[in-house]
DNA sequence: AATGAATGAGCTTTCATTCAT
DNA sequence: GATGAATGAAAGCTCATTCAT
C-alpha cells in the first residue's frame, strides 16, 4: 500500500471508530486494527492520538465544505444561497452519519472548543457561511445579530434533526427537511 | 458532616469535573478528592461510577425543571408561556455554567441517548416543555411539526448560543437574549 | 439479643457464606448483614476475620466430633468402631453440607496446613480416631503405617465420596455408603 | 526473550504463586514481578486472570498426564498398570511438589468443580485413568462401584499421602508408597 | 518504513478495619 | 456495647506510546 493511502485508511478507521463508540472506545489498536496497519504505524503518520483526531476532523470538515460548495449558486440571492447550503448540509449528513457522529464527538471535545475559537477569532479566511451571513447582514435581509447567534439559529436545529433521524427519533423525509430549513430562514429573515 | 450533605458534595463535584472535563477527565479518585471524601465512599452513596452520572443528571434535571416551572404564567397565551420558558432556561444556564456544561456532557453520550429516547417513546408523565407545545399545535399557534422538530428550533439555538457565552464567544446582554428568543419563536410560529 | 447467641449467630453465618461462596465470597460486610449485627459489632467477639474463621472451624470442628461419639460403641472390636465412625461422619457430612464444605474450604488454605500440623505435632489430647488407629496397629489389626497415612487411607475416598454427593457427580445411597467404608476397610486391614 | 518462552514464564509464576499462596495470594503484579514481565503484559497471553489459571492447569494436566503414560504397560493385567499409574503419579508430585499444590488450590475452587463436571459428564474422550477402570470392571478385577467412588478410593489417599510428605507429616520413601499403593488396591479389588 | 510486543501509569471497584456517635 | 459511615490500600485490567527487529 503506498503512503497516503495508508494515512487514508487510518483517518477512515479512527473516524468511524470515533463515531461508533467515542474517543473512549477507539483505543490505537483498534484504529490499527481497522486500518490494516500495524500500531505503531500509526505513529509515522500522527504524532500521537491527539493530532490523529484533530487530522481527521480536517479531512471529514474539508469534504463537508467541498460538499456544500458543490453546485453553489454565486449568482442567486442570499435566501437561495442559504437554503442550498442547509438542504446540502442536511444531505451530506444523512448520506454519511458516521462522519456526523465523528463531528459531534468532535465538537463536543475540548479539540471542537479550539477549533471554534480558532475559526471565530483567528486569521484564517472566512468559510462560505461566514462570507453568506456577512452579504446578508449589508443587505439587511436578516436580523442583525452577531455571527454566532445567526449560526445557532441556522445550524443548532439542523444539527438537532440530523442528530434524530440518525438515532431514529424521527424521520426526514424531503417534506420534513424543507419545512425545517424554511422554518431556520424564518429564524434569521428580518 | 451528615450523611445527605456527604452525597451532595460528591454530586457536584462530579457535576464539575465533568463539566470542566468530561467524562475521562474525571477519574473516581479526582471526584472523591474534590469532595472531600475518600475512594471507597463513594461507592456507599453509589453503585458505580455510571449511577453517580445518571444521579448527577437527575439533580441538575430536577434543578433546571425547578426554575422553569417557577413563576410559570399558566394562564398567558402560550406564546408567552413559551417566551418564559426560553428566557427562564437561559437565565439558568448563565447562572450555572458548570450544570450547563455538565448537561451538554451526559446529552452527548450513551446516557443521554437512552435518556432522551425514554422521554420520547417511554410512559413518564410528559414535561412542561411537551404539553406547552401540544398546545400550541391544538391551537395551531406553532408548525404543524413533529415534536423533535419542535424542540429542535426552540432548544437548538438557545444550547448554541448559551454555550457560546460560556466559551465567551459572545456576550448574552438582556437585549440579545431577547432578540434570540424572539427569533427562535420566529422558526415556530405560523 | 443476649451476647453468646449473637456470636453464634455471627459464625453460623460466617460459616455458610464461607461454605457457598469461599474465604473471598465472604466479605466481613456479608457476614455482619447475614447474622443481623453490625460490622463494627464483629470485632466485638473477634479479633480479625482470620480469628472469626479459626473461631468458626473450631466451632464445627466440635459439633462433628460430638457426632462421631454419639452412640460410639466402646465395647465393641476396632473395626465395628471405624464403620461407626465412618459411617456416622458421612452422615453428618451429608446432613450438614455447609459444615461439609466450610471444612473443605478450611483445609485447603494456610489455617488447614497449620491446623493439622498442630494435632500431629502438638500437645492436645489425642483425639478418638488417632486413640482408635493406635489401638488397633497394637492388635495388629490394621497394617503397620503411619498415622497420617491410615487417615489417608480410612479419610480420603470418604472426604471424595461426600464431596461428589453434595455436588451432585453421584447419589450416595446407604448400599453404597456401607461398600464405600467396607472399601476403605479393606485398604486398612490386615 | 522469545514468545513462547515469555508465555513459559508468566505460567510458571502463575503456577509457583498459586500453589504457595493461593488464588488470591496470587496477584496479577505479582506474578508479572516473579515472571519478569510488566503487568499489562500478561493480558497480551491470557485474556484475563481466570484464563490465566484455566491455561495454567492445562499446563499442568497435559505434564502429568504425560508422565503417567510414559512405560505405561499396556500389555499387562489391570493390576499392574494400575500400579504403574498410582507410583509415577505419587513419583511425579513429590518431584514436583508445585503442581501438586497448584492442582490442589485448582480443584478446590469453582475451576476446579466445572472441570470436574466436564470430564464426567462431557462427551471428551475418556482419559486413561477412567479407560482402565471401565476394563477393570468388565473383567470383574475390582468392586462394582460407580467411576467417582472408584477414582475417590484410587486417588483420595494417594493425594492425602502426597500433600502430607511435601508439607513434611511424613517423609514417603519407596517402601511406604509401596505399602500405600497396594492399600489402595486392596481398596478396590474383588 | 513497518511491525507488534512490551511497557507501566492510571482506571474503577472492593473490603478489612476503625472510631465517633 | 453496638453501630455503620468512612477509610485507603490493593485488586484486575486497559491503552497510548515506544523501540528492537
Amino acid at each position: 500500500m503506498a503512503k497516503p493511502e495508508k494515512r487514508d485508511e487510518i483517518i477512515r478507521a479512527a473516524m468511524e471508530l470515533i463515531a461508533e463508540h467515542g474517543f473512549h472506545g477507539a483505543p490505537m489498536a483498534a484504529v490499527a486494527e481497522k486500518a490494516g496497519v500495524a500500531a505503531g504505524t500509526i505513529y509515522r503518520y500522527f504524532e500521537s492520538k491527539d493530532d490523529l483526531i484533530r487530522e481527521t476532523h480536517a479531512h471529514v470538515e474539508a469534504r463537508i465544505l467541498a460538499a456544500l460548495t458543490q453546485n453553489y449558486p454565486v449568482e442567486q440571492p442570499v435566501r437561495e444561497r442559504f437554503l442550498h447550503i442547509e438542504s446540502k448540509l442536511i444531505a451530506y449528513f444523512l448520506e454519511s452519519p458516521m462522519e456526523f457522529r465523528f463531528m459531534e464527538q468532535f465538537f463536543n471535545s475540548p479539540f471542537g472548543v479550539a477549533h471554534r475559537r480558532e475559526k471565530l477569532f483567528g486569521n484564517k479566511e472566512k468559510n462560505i457561511i461566514f462570507k453568506l451571513f456577512e452579504e446578508a447582514l449589508e443587505q439587511r435581509a436578516i436580523k442583525d445579530l452577531p455571527l454566532p447567534v445567526l449560526c445557532a439559529l441556522a445550524f443548532g436545529p439542523l444539527v438537532d434533526v440530523c442528530r434524530d433521524h440518525i438515532l431514529e427519533f424521527i424521520i426526514l423525509d424531503d417534506m420534513l427537511i424543507e419545512q425545517t430549513v424554511a422554518a431556520c430562514w424564518d429564524a434569521l429573515k428580518r
